[in-house]
DNA sequence: AACGTCACG
DNA sequence: ACGTACGTGACGTTA
């Protein structure tokens, strides 16, 4: 935090309130329904930028001009939207509040804000003061020099995360020097500025032809050289482009700038000035970070909680709602079936609304803590009550899950659609939360009565509605990341990976980019003439399959297997990871439970489902997630599932045997399809018959099967007629599912949760045949989904007084932290809790170990 | 935005 | 006559 004391922080306005104004939801706004998405935004970067680096001489530059651009490319910015109408309303907050953080405003007629700060950082260079300059914009890294006194922290994904680039970051990131970045834009173009570069050539190709010829002019004079017809032809006929789009590109160092960079910027924030514009536009979160950085030795602030409503009809107060002074209610039409005194919605900035008696109260708080408060142990109604952040007391109905509980096969379930859908417009009140509110009443009330209609009470009572508690605290809770030794296999992966690439070009006699499947089709199958296997929309195939398939004929093939796992690895977890973690080394992973059609969770941001263990380097990864000192990991995994619920609701006896004897299913399997005793089989019989139990479960074809045993059709179709004879209630399952599934459009799990299948009544053959196979595949993977999901929420109810806490879920597995001797004493528990409730035959069957890594633990 | 590829269950 | 196993999410390339 206090580094050098006079870095010098330029900031580009325009850039943050664009990316703020884009990145966040239009519905953020004011309690009186004043637009502040882009203010609050550009306010929160601000508080990050002051509390994280402190008090620093801080200059905002804002656009006034194209700076020339127009007149060396007419196209310049053409297609980018004029401003809109809700960021026009707040453009004239942002220098005000610039002014508040005691930061100055400055501008060039006829420039944009980029030279303008360009031309401040070659006067700070010049002077060796270090600059920071902050901005969205990557052309910017231009500016970046070798001596580390410039540096660009740049927003990524959102708006206040942000990345400090430095010439080795830069290079980094993009294989090449920052001096080379207006020349990188000249080739690839910029969509955001409509720079058009030259077509076909993208980041990586663009630095992978500065690499080999140097520059922008190198490249242009080398054309002959350059692998690739399309691409050769492209750079000739686009040479001008290029020229003309690196001009664009470049920022002007050298404007007449009439400031001193050093006094212009040093200035003391003004902070009752700053508290009255945040408290002004409701900005409560940052206002609270800002507090905390200012300090508590200033007088207490006044509590920002605060409660506004337009149409006022007659004032009261509601009992019970703690941290609200002055309401004001505004008198509505309930719809009557919502119960008295149910919380009707909150929004992610904080405005609630509640329906009480015949009233409904809108207002503001300070954040999860007060909502509780407020809510009390009254029940929720919400729309996806877990993305509010609170584990609220008692949920009664959520909207979202009610949308997907009844539609799973959705995409997506977007609040306005759901309400369009409906039917449910504006009911005349004007403020628009309380509206809201109404409206998800109105929506809940409607999905309750479809639910019970369709059978789906114990679904949502007995499973979504009390998952959403525990998902949350999982999520809360995150899984801890060895950050010191994911870096150590990073290390030796990018070296591995560093080398690979060069003895692949090597061996292709040409710098190609190995992650292009189009290119590498190319290299593969034209140049080095290897064996064409299948095609895709866009050319020849070069996925594993077809590489395992060619592996012997080129010493290439395994060295690009190699590079794509290796690269795999870098990209989704190496080079993500360490970003996401807490202060705590902690990952907190959202889990969607209104994604999958089966009802199965999905896990993302990032995704926990599908870290890899499969192979060595894998489970080395998994060996990166351990538990907090002093505790370890606990993990139960369901043993075949699937299989057992399909024995289940198949009452296949001898599947059943099976699994009441603890046999190998898969041994057990290939002893009947090939009539073999146990003891006698090979391992190929074995991974057969295992394919044909996953078969069975995907809704299998002798295709299918044929296709990944590498055998002929009629092979896998004597295997799988052979199967379905010595598992006949497994073909009678299969055969009355479809049936009944063609006839009454949906299959149902044991549990009730639902789905149409409308593919089923395609004239289609093949949506026909997918939908035979989604009907028995869904009553399966969904039966084992409510299974996953039940056990979730006994297991959290019975650790509720232990310190032992479960993290995750992978589907057929629980992962839990705690101390060593509570998770020895819960251990038991845990099993019974997952396996109690299913009374059926075969039993449920779970596996637990224990260890200081998930890997361990597996 | 579409496609290809690949990780998991 | 058809030419596929089910369900996810993340990432990179290319258009």
């Amino acid at each position: 935090m206090a580094d050098r004391p006079d870095e010098l922080y330029l900031i580009d306005g325009n850039s943050l309130v664009y990316r703020a104004f884009f990145a966040l939801p239009e519905s953020i706004a004011t309690s009186t329904g004043f637009p502040t998405n882009a203010i609050f935004g550009f306010a929160s970067m601000l508080v990050k930028i002051l509390t994280e680096h402190g008090t620093k001489p801080t200059i905002v530059v804002w656009d006034a001009g194209a700076s020339g651009r127009k007149e060396v490319y007419s196209e310049y910015k053409a297609g980018r939207s004029t401003r809109p109408d809700l960021l026009k309303e707040q453009w004239p907050h942002f220098e005000p509040l610039v002014e508040a953080f005691g930061y100055a405003n400055t501008r060039l007629e006829g420039f944009e804000a980029d030279d303008v700060i360009a031309t401040l950082a070659e006067r700070a260079r010049e002077q060796r003061i270090p600059v920071v300059i902050v901005t969205g914009d990557r052309d910017a890294f231009q500016l970046i020099d070798p001596e580390g006194v410039v540096s660009v922290m740049a927003t990524s994904r959102g708006i206040t995360d942000t990345k400090l680039y430095d010439h080795a970051a830069v290079i980094e990131r993009y294989g090449i020097a920052p001096e080379l970045i207006p020349d990188f834009y000249g080739l690839k173009g910029d969509t955001s500025d409509n720079i058009p570069g030259v077509p076909g050539i993208g980041d990586k190709t663009a630095a992978q032809l500065l690499q080999r010829f140097g520059d922008l002019e190198g490249v242009l004079d080398s054309i002959d050289e350059v692998t690739g017809a399309k691409r050769k032809e492209n750079l000739a006929n686009h040479a001008e482009d290029a020229r003309v789009s690196k001009v664009l590109a470049t920022m002007r160092r050298d404007l007449d700038v009439d400031l001193d960079v050093v006094q212009a910027a040093s200035q003391v924030p003004d902070r009752s000035r700053l508290r009255e514009v945040f408290r002004e536009f409701e900005l409560r979160d940052p206002l609270r970070r800002l507090e905390e950085f200012l300090g508590a030795d200033e007088a207490a602030p006044a509590p920002v909680a605060s409660t506004e409503v337009r149409a006022r009809v007659r004032a009261g107060t509601l009992a019970g709602v703690a941290g609200l002074k002055g309401e004001e209610l505004v008198l509505v039409a309930r719809p009557p079936e919502v119960p008295e005194g149910e919380l009707l919605a909150v929004d992610s900035s904080w405005r609630f609304a509640v329906a009480g008696g015949e009233e409904v109260l809108t207002g503001t708080i300070d954040g999860p803590e007060q909502l509780v408060a407020a809510a009390g142990e009254r029940p929720i109604v919400a729309y996806d009550a877990k993305a509010l952040g609170v584990v609220a007391p008692s949920i009664a109905h959520d909207v979202l899950l009610g949308a997907y509980l009844l539609e799973p096969a959705r995409r997506g379930y977007p609040l306005r659609e759901l309400l369009e859908e409906r039917g449910l417009g504006a009911p005349g009140i004007e403020d628009e939360l309380a509206a809201e509110a109404l409206l998800i009443g109105e929506l809940a009330v409607w999905q309750r009565e479809q639910i019970v209609e369709r059978g789906l009470v114990t679904v949502m009572r007995e499973i979504e509605l009390p998952l959403i508690a525990v998902l949350r605290r999982m999520e809360f809770a995150g899984v801890r990341l060895n950050v010191e030794r994911l870096r150590e296999i990073t290390a030796r992966v990018r070296e591995e990976i560093r080398s690979l690439e060069q003895e692949i070009w090597r061996l292709a006699e040409t710098e190609f980019v190995i992650g292009s499947p189009q290119q590498l089709g190319e290299i593969l199958f034209v140049k080095l003439g290897l064996s064409r296997k299948r095609r895709g929309k866009t050319g020849f195939s070069t996925d594993a399959r077809v590489l395992q398939a060619i592996r012997s004929e080129h010493e290439i093939i395994p060295l690009i297997e190699r590079w794509r796992e290796l690269n795999q690895l870098d990209k989704t977890y190496f080079s993500v990871l360490p970003q996401l973690v807490d202060s705590e080394s902690r990952i907190h992973t959202t889990f969607l439970q209104a994604a999958a059609t089966t009802g199965r969770l999905a896990s993302t941001n990032p995704n926990m489902q599908n870290v890899p263990i499969r192979t060595e380097l894998g489970r080395e990864i998994r060996g990166c997630f351990d538990a907090a000192p002093g505790n370890v990991l606990l993990s139960a995994d369901y043993e075949q599932v699937e299989l057992r619920v399909l024995a289940h609701i198949a009452g296949e006896p001898v599947l059943k045997e099976i699994f009441v004897r603890g046999e190998d299913v898969h041994t057990a399997t290939a002893s009947a399809i090939f009539s073999t005793p146990p003891g006698e089989l090979d391992l190929g019989q074995r991974s057969k018959a295992k394919m044909v139990n996953y078969g069975i479960v995907y809704g299998l074809s002798d295709f299918g099967l044929a296709d990944r045993l590498g055998i002929p059709r009629e092979e896998a179709k004597a295997i799988i007629d052979t199967y379905l004879e010595r598992f006949p209630a497994v073909r009678a399952f299969i055969e009355s599912t479809i049936s009944s599934a063609t006839e009454i459009g949906h299959v149902t799990t044991l549990w009730g949760r639902r789905r149409q299948i409308p593919e089923l009544k395609a004239r289609n053959w093949q949506v026909r045949t997918l939908g035979e196979r989604l009907a028995v595949n869904t009553v399966i993977q969904g039966t084992a989904a409510d299974v996953m999901k039940l056990a979730l929420v006994r297991v959290d109810a019975a650790l509720r007084d232990s310190a032992v806490r479960p993290i995750l879920t992978v589907h057929d597995e629980l992962l839990f932290e705690g101390p060593p001797d509570e998770i020895e004493s819960v251990r038991e528990l845990i099993r019974s809790e997952m396996c109690s409730f299913w009374e059926h035959d075969p039993p449920l069957v779970v596996e637990i170990g224990v260890g200081p890594t998930w890997m361990d633990a597996k």
